[in-house]
DNA sequence: CTGAAAGCGCTTACAG
DNA sequence: CTGAAAGCGCTTACAG
């Protein structure tokens, strides 16, 4: 196809293009342009020439001829399932750290949304060249579904449910994180602490509960399981939540502080608080968990646990490019050990201070 | 290569091995499962026996292979600019509607992220075959900058900041919704407004406040130099010029209400209004702009004017893909008039109402 | 230092 | 109804 075909045609310039164009073959403008091993075996005045000649044609190598020939795409996939029709703010954090650390080493990132975690094949689909690997985010598979993706390409997940066979998993410390911000509840003063806790079988929900009575234990602090109530990872499963325990319980018996299972269900929490006329932190305190965006768009603040999850998402990139490196693991090995991000506490202004010259005992001494 | 020795090097099923399990070739097993036209060209028995090799090899049509050959990858590209380095709220709820367009037309997605819109040959490298088109988010690109954009893909923009030539600009009605705002909260009773407007020279900026000056005018209220500041569309912007206005102004010149440029400012203002200890909406009613889902966060809930992001993500993909199918446009072609989405007011608790039995004069009566 | 050949895995006319 | 051939644009050995 000549070059005025090709415009007409609105095609990029192709290697052969840039070739005709230097007087030297398509293979010699390769070379040049896009080999790293053989950048040197051009003769100079060649090399400039094919140089000048694919910017005067604008040249971009394929990417498509590039992966088929190469099977590298340079593009990294991400697996999350879109809850109430929306990407929530966990997700949002994770995202930003795996667009930084994609960036970071000449990748892109393609999203694959999915409605729930039920179809594996559906993520066998996902591997058909588009992508290198795949990042799964909170996956809820079993091992046995595992077992039916394909192995020509690597898996990485994070903060799956359960352990999965040849695929890495990222999580936090999420029950010591639980821990250390139930202890601060206590250290502020406040001893009758709501849990409203996230669905049964998820193993973040589970995590944070044992920390939550950890604390309680390490306190002395007898367990009064009509003060855990069920409510979820959303806005509305924490508003809902909230409501009905104040139905339930009478506003009379408000507790002092209430743990919310993540910083999505303690905005829901404030938001039923705020609809029945009770203040924070005056009347009572409230804090989250993740510290995502919504923790700082709350007013008051939030005072959550700090999950690294921008690092974590970088992390995730890191290591599925390894993999990829290293070449293919298979499906039958053991799950490897998981990498566990610490965490910390994030102090803000949701939680009522102890008044200043007030003795507070040591919920641990 | 035997299929052992794929197996070995974890290579996915190619047409070649399903047409040899199934005693075809390839070209047949191309048609029954890849081949939309000729499905019906093959005899019954055959496709049988082509199916069920597939399904045993667990065959998947390599994507690069199929770009390579159809010149489609299926696969949009967004691009965006991270500014401090976090994606924005507004950029969340774009983005959900168009991961919606993209998946119910069988298209993933692919972002770029850009430092800034300095830059346009790396737009331009983008256009490299990984993506059949690409939607410019809130671009501030001049016209010039779009010309030595490639022509062999096509380009849709949300709230670009000038016409670009030969792309699709989806806008929404920001003048309109600015107005409506303003006049709603003079029908409140406030007479007093502060504006704590965006960067000059985004068009966002300047239709906001048109619309504020506008209500005003409309309602004989005299504008007011000292009641426009400059923030941003940041929380930090926010929180920053709202705190500089009241040291300067002082708290007994509290206007009565605040008019936000967006609602992450918004989120700033009610912060350093709480550190003020001035209550909102009791002592003064705030408003922002966008209804992203800090809108709903804060407490109180923020008045705002909603834009259908996620409708206008969901169009950007639409239009993306008829200007595939139609095939290019050329950047020569003048821009093409803008798509305007209407906007709607967004009622919730952080604006005062009045008094109930108070006659409140209507603005434009 | 340079080029002709083969191959990546698919699809699209074109023959039979 | 089915297959052999050519081509998409690149890279990777292999000759000269």
């Amino acid at each position: 196809m000549s070059r005025l075909a090709r415009i007409r045609a609105h095609r990029a310039a192709t290697l052969a293009d840039v070739g005709r164009a230097a007087g030297v073959s398509a293979m010699a403008a390769s070379a040049v342009l896009n080999g790293a091993r053989t950048s040197s075996r051009t003769a100079p005045g060649t090399r400039d020439r094919i140089i000048e000649a694919a910017a005067m044609l604008r040249y971009r190598a394929n990417a498509a001829a590039r992966a088929l020939a190469t099977r590298r795409m340079n593009t990294i996939g991400i697996a999350v399932v879109i809850e109430g029709g929306e990407l929530n703010q966990y997700f949002l954090e994770v995202f930003n750290g795996i667009l930084e650390g994609a960036a970071q080493n000449g990748q892109t990132a393609t999203i694959f949304t999915l409605p729930d975690w039920s179809d594996a094949s559906r993520l066998a689909s996902f591997c058909d060249g588009r992508i290198d690997g795949l990042i799964l985010i909170a996956p809820l598979l079993s091992a046995e579904a595992v077992k039916s993706l394909p192995d020509h390409a690597p898996f990485v997940a994070l903060h799956a449910n359960c352990p999965l066979p040849g695929v890495l998993n990222l999580e936090s410390d999420e029950g010591r994180g639980a821990f250390d911000l139930v202890r601060f509840l206590i250290a502020q003063g406040h001893r009758r602490i709501l849990h409203l806790c996230g669905p049964p079988g998820r193993i973040g929900s589970e995590r944070r509960l044992r920390g939550y009575r950890r604390a309680l234990a390490a306190a002395r602090i007898p367990f009064d399981p009509s003060l855990v109530a069920e409510a979820g990872f959303t806005i509305d499963a924490g508003s809902t939540a909230m409501r009905q325990w104040l139905a339930r319980a009478g506003r009379r018996n408000l507790p002092e502080a209430i743990f919310c299972v993540n910083d999505g269900c303690a905005v829901g929490c404030l938001e039923a608080l705020a609809q029945a006329g009770i203040r924070v932190p005056a009347d009572v305190s409230v804090a989250g968990f993740d510290d995502t965006l919504a923790a700082r768009t709350t007013v008051p603040q939030l005072t959550t646990v700090r999950q690294p999850l921008r690092a974590m998402g970088r992390r995730a990139v890191v290591e599925l490019l390894a993999r990829l490196n290293e070449g293919p693991i298979g499906s039958g090995a053991p799950p490897p050990p998981p990498t566990v991000f610490p965490v910390k506490l994030a102090v803000r202004a949701s939680v009522r201070m102890p008044p200043p010259g007030r003795v507070v005992a040591k919920p641990d001494a």
